[in-house]
DNA sequence: CAACATACAAACAAGTCTGTCTGTTTTTTT
DNA sequence: AAAAAAACAGACAGACTTGTTTGTATGTTG
């Protein structure tokens, strides 16, 4: 069995994601991951230090996925159209829960700011992604703003309409 | 003085909008908007009611405004054109704060359907919005999600910059 | 003036929350 | 085998949550 700082975030990443942050309480986590309190405590400051560890592991996580799954892909274009069949993926594999990042930035408030600059990086890095597949900086925030309202509007609607129509759309900008 | 439910409906709007629908109580909803608990349950059965009821005050003046701003433009693509600036004149008036729409869908869980219904009712309303002006179905929903985008990322930013780059880039394809 | 509707205050129930603390047991290292 | 580190259970504080209830006061309408 694996370490109670590794059972904590496991358990942490299925709860945040099945029930948002804030309906998720300590006591829950660590319940299911079958730790103590003291433990808990002892492994993390704070419930929003919990946060930002699972964003930052979501965060690699999530990326090393769309690296992997868009390198098979042979042109660059493929490349591009392929990071939206990740978000289909990911949509089928995570029961259209959408981006943990966006969903956490509805919770938090103007007093969680470290918790922010997390979200922000990882989108940061998301945009360098199509940026350094792109070379018309306009064209690659194009398609930026596609991706990102392809997953919000997939776990709107629970479906993947938005993410086809994205994909025809990108296929005849690029 | 307006009545206990108008004061109740402004209340919970403004603190919704700053602080969540989570982490938001009853107790000070109605200590800010100086009405007994049992006056508030005499207007809403729950709270989830409440939020129901503001969404649905919150689309009405949503769209009341989108139109007002929009109408004041002659053609088509200047119309589609200021639908973004609305965007920009929304989040200088209410901070950033983004869609109260797209902020309660993150989170509510799977057991409040009803409120989900509201919110793509919502969004589906705006997808006509932009069906009505653009004719090409595919161009609408390219429109459509470059709106969405656009509102998100500038929360997430706290800034314009997106904005303004979905209305060069709406400039060009339509 | 009487009757009714509405709003009030405030206590209460029953449960949740985060975070702290004490003391015991297990595991690892020397 | 002894010493140190880590994890355990679980009580506790103190504040919060939604929703109910009782009884009182105010205001409007017939």
């Amino acid at each position: 069995m694996s370490s109670p700082r590794e059972r904590i975030l496991e358990q942490a990443a299925i709860l945040f994601h099945h029930q948002g942050y804030n309906s998720t309480g300590i006591n829950q986590i660590i319940s299911e991951a079958n730790v103590a309190k003291a433990s808990f405590y002892q492994h993390f400051k704070s419930k929003d230090d919990l946060c930002i560890e699972f964003l930052n592991k979501r965060h690699e996580y999530w990326f090393s996925k769309l690296i992997e799954f868009t390198s098979k892909s042979k042109n660059r274009k493929e490349k591009i159209l392929s990071a939206f069949d990740f978000i289909i993926q990911m949509n089928e594999r995570e029961n259209f829960r959408g981006c943990s990042f966006l969903n956490i930035l509805s919770e938090i408030s103007k007093e969680q700011q470290n918790i922010l600059r997390v979200i922000q990086s990882h989108k940061n890095d998301l945009r360098i992604f199509f940026n350094q597949l792109v070379k018309d900086e306009l064209l690659a925030t194009h398609i930026y703003i596609l991706f990102e309202g392809s997953i919000i509007e997939s776990q709107l609607f629970e479906s993947n309409e938005i993410v086809n129509k994205s994909i025809a759309i990108v296929e005849s900008i690029t």
